[in-house]
DNA sequence: GTGGCCATAGAGAACCTTTGCTATCCGATC
DNA sequence: GATCGGATAGCAAAGGTTCTCTATGGCCAC
């Protein structure tokens, strides 16, 4: 593989010379020499060598992103978001799926020091963890005494995100949607207690029955998994307490995905007899039966923030923090409740009448 | 950043020294100079640096993935497999979208190479485009010739993939379920033309339907692009060519989600009316209502095994081929098709019965 | 005519690690 | 007692790039 001194060999000039050429320095370099440089680097086929690059500056143009997993539509949507924005800057993406794990991600963040990665982006929220946060939190020192970029998407020990999105406004908001479409029985999955965002979301329910008047119900409350298990497991969970609901809101997508799941093999009707409600807006919220409606979190522009917050820090700038807008999209999977069920007893499938498919309105 | 001079510095010992014990290397050290480099390593929270120690091997323990898109789940799982092999062996995961574009592509593999990346592992399929596979055959041979591995999960112009699955077999089997099932008029939603792993599956749909005695006819088999869209897109092709037909295979999962959209907003009944197929199995299958018969592909073990050949490669050694088994999953979306319903006509919602709720077998 | 400045080019150091070779020390062997 | 060899440690080079100096030549101004 050739090297920028066998380009200078063949251009007929110094080492020095023809770096300044290739690296696009603002140094003057006369025309002739630049273009013998030039043709040079394009005859060897010369690419420059990133690590010796990165050696003399103690930085790579690499940024990693630490997701839960990036099997997960959210995680994937924001990963695609900081590439989008990475990739014209001429940065490559690194993905690091933890797990939540204190392990795995002490593993990743040493592999990305050692590789001296200009930035880490922290896409999934913190756990309420004392003894791995004050560890991460030694590491994350680290990388930004070295001079790397680390940013924040979701609430974290640490303090609060560099980049992220209003989550307690947003489940707040779609409470509210649910209450104007006439529900005052809404049950919540919640996810579990330990993550942080799971608490902010919890906490915009909780504001959203304020805002309506409506008491905080614990025995509505089921707290699981946040996937699609949690999702079932919340439903079963939630019948089994027999309590009364008409809708159940759910604080993400994959557990309101796994709740239509588990409602329809109970055939109990949604929206008919249940109204299901999610919140992320993942790409599949769109393409199930019925559709779901959720909360849209911007989360390819989070991404894309995300680098360029990353990308202003390493600048040297001082940046405010950002917050993100989001959007109830209300789609088949809510409906007035049932005018004939009372308020009290376990919704039916008997109390559903049949609907009249339609295009859903959020794929116009 | 401490640099192992300062760590040898602190032990008392020449960075030499240092270095053979901090990268186990098996040159014999002294117990006690060996505590003392690892004392003065962890006092100093030395982290090697992989720049300098990359420029000398001239390779880095990263492995790139080059993907469609990272938030379509089937790259998503792809990768996710690739990154838990690599973990497992200290190297990182380089995620690019390329979104088939051949400049977004060569621009990666520029970068890749600039980085001297130990591995490439191409997941998506090629495409037929004589142009753009020439150059970036060049691209490729020069990486091979830097030492860099290079593996292919799918067919693509510069031969047959190092890891993959029998694509025109597991269509076959797909389809040969469905004619177990009684079916007949079995219509394909096949992908763009272009690509190398659509003709492997329109293949496998021909071989198919041979083995059962059916003939092809071209006026059911729709061309789309391979997404969801492509699935709304190709029902309505289908339904406004008016021919009869009582299934749908279709060429991925994604165009089969986007199918069964379609046909839920129209208003015809899945699997009454007519049964639905998918193909990769990607997580969403099992979630949508009514769930989602498809054929599964182990993607996940792809991407590990891609990444175990990949490894493998990089030692010296030379490997055959290896070709995954693929599963038919039946669900709920594929039933008999419905006695009165003639083989002729648009199939219509009022021709099925409505369904007992179950619990999908396939998510025990 | 000469001093000094501008434009351009080159030499060499530095970034950090690994590794082949050399140096030292010790006990063991002839 | 001298030499040999094994065990351990250090020296120095190399890998590719950039950056700081220094050097050269041409030109203007005095």
């Amino acid at each position: 593989m050739a090297s920028i001194t066998q380009v200078a060999r063949l251009a007929g000039v110094s080492a020095a010379t023809a770096s300044r050429v290739v690296s696009a320095s603002d140094y003057p370099v006369s025309a002739a020499t630049r273009a013998r440089v030039l043709e040079a680097a394009r005859t060897l086929d010369y690419v420059p060598n990133a690590l010796a690059r990165g050696l003399l500056k103690s930085r790579v143009p690499v940024v990693a992103v630490i997701v839960h997993d990036i099997t997960d539509p959210y995680f994937a949507e924001v990963v695609r978001g900081v590439e989008d924005a990475a990739s014209s800057s001429g940065y490559l993406v690194i993905t690091c799926s933890s797990e939540r794990d204190a392990e795995r991600e002490r593993s990743y963040v040493r592999l990305l020091r050692s590789m001296r990665a200009a930035a880490v982006v922290f896409a999934g929220s913190g756990l309420d963890d004392p003894a791995l946060n004050e560890e991460m939190d030694r590491h994350l020192a680290a990388m930004q005494a070295d001079g790397a970029a680390v940013v924040h998407l979701s609430p974290y020990a640490g303090g609060s995100p560099e980049v992220s999105v209003d989550n307690a406004a947003g489940i707040a908001a779609m409470v509210g949607a649910l209450v104007a479409l006439g529900h005052r029985r809404i049950a919540f999955l919640a996810g579990p207690r330990s993550l942080f965002v799971a608490r902010e979301r919890l906490a915009g329910y909780r504001r959203g029955l304020d805002a309506a008047g409506i008491e905080f119900d614990e025995s509505i409350v089921v707290r699981t998994s946040f996937d699609a298990d949690g999702g079932r497991l919340g439903v079963d969970t939630l019948l089994a307490a027999s309590p009364s609901f008409t809708a159940v809101c759910c604080a993400n997508d994959l557990l309101a995905l796994g709740a239509l799941q588990r409602l329809a093999a109970l055939g109990i009707a949604v929206p008919g007899a249940v109204s299901v409600a999610g919140f992320d807006d993942i790409s599949t919220a769109a393409l199930t039966a019925p559709s779901l409606s959720t909360v849209r979190l911007p989360l390819r522009e989070m991404g894309r923030r995300g680098f360029r917050h990353a990308d202003r820090l390493l600048a040297g700038e001082v940046l405010p923090p950002e917050v993100l807008p989001t959007e109830v999209v209300l789609r088949d999977s809510t409906a007035p409740p049932a005018p004939s069920a009372p308020d009290t007893g376990v919704p039916t499938a008997a109390a559903s009448a049949p609907r009249t498919p339609v295009l859903p309105a959020g794929l116009a």
